[in-house]
DNA sequence: CGTTGAACCTGTTTGC
DNA sequence: TGCAAACAGGTTCAAC
């Protein structure tokens, strides 16, 4: 479920809330979520998180313990969540972890996934580092125009596969990938090394512009995504194709949106978005 | 290297 | 109403 933007409310909420508590508790409902380290969990009671980030759609917090810091990091899969108590209600049944706070607003932070497709990791440096650098591309945020379009210009997949691989540009789901390629006026199955590089220059502008106004809007909310204070999105409401197939394109061309299937369901307008 | 399909899971919606 | 199929925000792996 959580993108980029889904993700960076997220860390929003965890940092403003549990940023600089200490773990007094910790409790692990399902072990298989734990993929490396389980048994190194005992180590994090005590702790105290120091620092709460994102690498992609993941999210890291860097717990300290004397001398020592080690790591959790979190995938949410499709429907994972990390929630405070107050917006559990309805959502007891998939807790996987429950931490206990201290010197912190809220008492709890829990780890909910009905689906199971995210894992959680603990990590030391070495491990973290190592874990990062295989698994993740660039951060669309600290990319700039050039690397970017050298990116994309220079690979001979469909420009929707190369914007959801996340060892070239981490950050980016199925929901972003069809609005930026909507508002960029880009054809899914364009070829990234066909594009023009006028056509480059605005899927840069657009994947800066959708991925941070879906942040300002609080993410999308299409089904579960809530914030961990219960908070749902808005910027579904502002979805211009995803899951819109059959609407009229909102720029006026008097076409309905499309939707492909195979792979991950596309969206796209066939007349607005151009194939170079 | 790029593409496709299956697998991993549970829950909800859709269609007959 | 009932049941089966399709589908869902993600990632990995194998096969071609």
């Amino acid at each position: 479920m959580p993108e980029l933007p889904e993700t960076e409310v997220i860390l929003d909420h965890l940092r403003k809330k549990i940023l600089g508590s200490t773990i007094s508790g910790l409790r692990i409902e399902r072990k298989d979520i734990i993929r490396t380290g389980l048994s190194s969990w005992p180590w994090y009671i005590g702790s105290q998180i120091r620092d709460i980030s994102r690498n992609g759609k993941s999210i890291v917090l860097s717990c300290a313990k004397g001398s020592k810091t080690r790591y959790l990091l979190a995938e949410l899969g499709m429907t994972g969540l990390f929630l405070f108590p107050g917006s559990t209600l309805g959502r007891t049944k998939h807790i996987h972890i429950a931490i206990t706070l201290e010197h912190a607003p809220v008492s709890h932070l829990y780890y909910w996934n009905p689906r199971r497709f995210g894992r959680v990791y603990l990590f030391d440096r070495q491990h973290l580092d190592q874990f990062l650098q295989r698994r993740f591309g660039v951060d669309p945020f600290a990319m700039t125009h050039e690397a970017f379009c050298l990116t994309i210009g220079q690979s001979r997949g469909r420009v929707k596969a190369l914007l959801l691989n996340q060892h070239k540009i981490a950050g980016i789901g199925n929901i972003y990938a069809n609005e930026i390629l909507y508002r960029a006026g880009i054809h899914p199955h364009a070829k990234g090394c066909r594009l023009s590089k006028a056509s480059l220059m605005r899927l840069y502008h657009s994947t800066q512009t959708v991925l941070r106004e879906a942040i300002a809007h609080g993410g999308s909310t299409i089904r579960d995504f809530c914030a961990p204070d219960g908070t749902s999105g808005r910027f579904q409401e502002h979805h211009a194709v995803y899951q819109k197939t059959a609407t009229p394109c909102p720029r006026g061309c008097a076409t309905t949106i499309q939707r492909l299937i195979r792979e991950r369901s596309s969206f796209f307008c066939p007349r607005c978005q151009k194939r170079n």
